[in-house]
DNA sequence: CACCATGTTCCTTG
DNA sequence: CCAAGGAACATGGT
């Protein structure tokens, strides 16, 4: 479920469910999500700590917790890689085939369930460090992103992906965002007019922000077995069109543009597929 | 069997 | 040293 704005719809709805909430247990299923620390030291690590906060940064999550005896102040950082999970789920029920760590609290299980395990749950914050400007604050200011830009010949969708560059946007949104913009993926980053990463600064906010606002409307359901709401991907079975609708030409190869007309296409880059407007994004 | 999938990191090559 | 490209990770859906 993981691009930003499904992270931050996440954050939203943990925050007030985790704060003041005290781990009891740890039980890691799953070694490589907590790399590269070893289940026993997370486990020690987090017994007996409690919930002070519940924050994001780009595409992780960043638990603000206490540890019990020393009152250390300490961050635990999750990331939901492709396929990752985290709910609150009912004591003792039934665990996901693929949960990878519970921690009982009270009244409930925290459940980090990661059907692929390309996600973390980790004491180690070294990726964090690496990331570039939060895309909907201040600190994402378009002089600095067009410097940026002119240092890359990659293709701009490609670009895109780069955490450094802005934190955030993942391969959904970077098609999004460059559809809105009127600029061609395949464009080399450093050929971007000053004015154009103005444009696509914007619509990098856009896009993201659209995708919060719709994302923070939608009840989650973490049952087993259901769709939380947050699942944008798949044309699969079930209502999830909320989200499908707002995606102009992700995953749409074939279909009209709805600002022109035009065949929406699909093209490969970086190994990753793109989706845009032939008519509408300029070369 | 084939190909596709919301992400990141590591390795190789130039 | 850097930029860029590709494979790897692991599982499931169509």
């Amino acid at each position: 479920m993981p691009e930003l704005p499904e992270v931050e719809v996440l954050v939203r709805h943990l925050r007030p469910l985790l704060r003041g909430k005290t781990i009891r247990a740890v039980q890691v299923r799953r070694a490589k999500v907590v790399s590269p620390n070893s289940p026993r030291d997370l486990t020690r690590m987090l017994t007996g700590a409690k919930f002070k906060s519940v924050r994001r940064r780009g595409k992780y999550l960043l638990f603000g917790l206490r540890s019990r005896p020393l009152r250390m102040e300490f961050i635990l950082l999750g990331h939901l890689g492709m396929t990752g999970r985290m709910y609150l789920a009912r004591k003792g029920g039934p665990l996901p085939k693929h949960a990878a760590v519970v921690l009982s609290l009270g009244r409930g299980d925290f459940i980090y369930e990661d059907t692929r395990y390309f996600g973390r749950l980790t004491l180690d914050l070294s990726a964090v460090e690496k990331l570039g400007p939060e895309p909907l604050t201040g600190a994402f200011q378009a002089a600095a992103f067009a410097r940026q830009l002119k240092k890359s010949r990659q293709p701009i969708k490609v670009k895109l992906l780069d955490q450094s560059l802005v934190a955030g946007v993942g391969n959904i949104y970077a098609s999004e965002a460059l559809f809105r913009a009127g600029i061609s993926p395949r464009r080399p980053a450093n050929r971007l007019t000053l004015r154009e990463a103005e444009k696509l600064r914007a619509g990098i906010r856009l896009v993201l922000a659209e995708a919060i606002r719709c994302g923070s409307t939608i009840p989650l359901n973490f049952a087993p077995g259901k769709t939380d709401g947050l699942f944008y991907f798949g044309r699969a079975a079930g209502g999830l069109d909320y989200y499908q609708e707002r995606l102009l030409v992700y995953d749409r190869a074939g279909q009209p543009c709805a600002r022109c007309g035009s065949v929406i296409r699909r093209l490969v880059q970086a190994s990753r597929s793109t989706f845009f407007c032939p008519r509408c994004q300029k070369t």
